[in-house]
DNA sequence: ATATATTTAGACAGACTAGTCTAAATATAT
DNA sequence: ATATATTTAGACTAGTCTGTCTAAATATAT
């Protein structure tokens, strides 16, 4: 099948700009172009461009994931792995240009109307907290706060400095983040 | 000076649209027609609509400052006043529409190309750390964690929260945070 | 009263946008 | 071999955008 080769392509592309440029910022023709596909190709994959970016953050979360469970899976000590999110985040970054977290990025960049993408991205935050939650109710970590406000705290500190990612394009305050967590596990 | 009526009403007008809907989905026809300003006037004040947005930044985070020292200096107690930082942003976040912070949305609706924006946004960024750090330094806290972790684990919590507010649109993860932030004072 | 500063309405340029459509080519499946 | 699915190039609509410009009106300052 054909059909996949581009609907990848196009995702690659995409995605890539999206995260780059933001996603208004990105216009069908420069992905098109770049990506090296006809127009009537693109339309014929996806009806809309707002239908391409949920298919691209679909695609991101999962692969998150997958990237998340093959990363932990290196780590034996389950309480390591709280920090080794921390770790894999900062790998991505450095991965992926420094420019924070996709699925952040692409809410900040909605406009007023788009409330299906708005409540399709709070689904996809909220399977991100699920996976961490779990990460931390699996680690024997101290106590010191409940799994609940250990969860909280992970997931807010990473969302703080993944932002931090975006404004400095440095993993410091990602390194921070994951000093705070240590200290508390 | 009828010139200072006009700049605050483009500032108002352009930084409400801004918050609400994004730089760039904010045209300049929309701020003007809101404004009720001729086309004119507004490249009379504004040689571009990215000097706007760094005016409208500057204004508000000058504005921020002047409202977080008329908050706290109502608390006494100065441990208090950093979860007084916290509650600011939740009673800010509740009257301005709970769509996160001006100055992060703007960093994220960036281009590839802003780098001078992006400098601006950096610096701004830099002083409410400042700030905070302050506030952190006077507390008199247990020093559970050094001035300088507390400031940082206070920054991040926040930004992260007001990530959550932005994609939620409501105030729990502002308040998770405050939470987070009580016990380690 | 005169000069300067400010504001107005609106036309305009040049470029971009998302999405539709046609007509033809190519690949795939049966 | 034939039918269907996929891809191509590119014209096209109908609109958007930022920024420039003109010409006239109004306000302010001296």
């Amino acid at each position: 099948m054909k059909e996949n080769n581009l609907r990848q392509r196009l995702l690659d592309t995409a995605g890539r700009l999206f995260y780059e440029q933001g996603y208004k910022q990105t216009g069908i023709n420069q992905i098109i172009e770049e990506a090296a596909i006809a127009r009537g190709s693109f339309y014929y994959h996806f009806s809309s461009k707002a239908e391409l970016l949920a298919a691209y953050l679909d695609r991101f979360v999962n692969e998150w994931f997958v990237g998340a469970d093959v990363y932990l899976a290196k780590i034996s000590d389950p309480k390591a792995r709280i920090t080794g999110l921390i770790d894999y985040r900062i790998a991505n970054q450095k991965k992926n240009g420094l420019s924070g977290c996709a699925l952040l990025k692409a809410n900040a960049g909605l406009e007023a109307g788009d409330d299906e993408l708005r409540k399709h991205i709070r689904v996809l935050k909220q399977k991100m907290h699920d996976y961490i939650a779990k990460v931390v109710a699996a680690s024997g970590h101290r106590q010191i706060l409940t799994n609940e406000a250990l969860t909280d705290m992970v997931v807010l500190l990473s969302d703080g400095a993944l932002v931090g990612t975006a404004i400095f394009h440095n993993t410091s305050d990602l390194e921070k983040a994951g000093t705070l967590i240590s200290q508390l596990i």
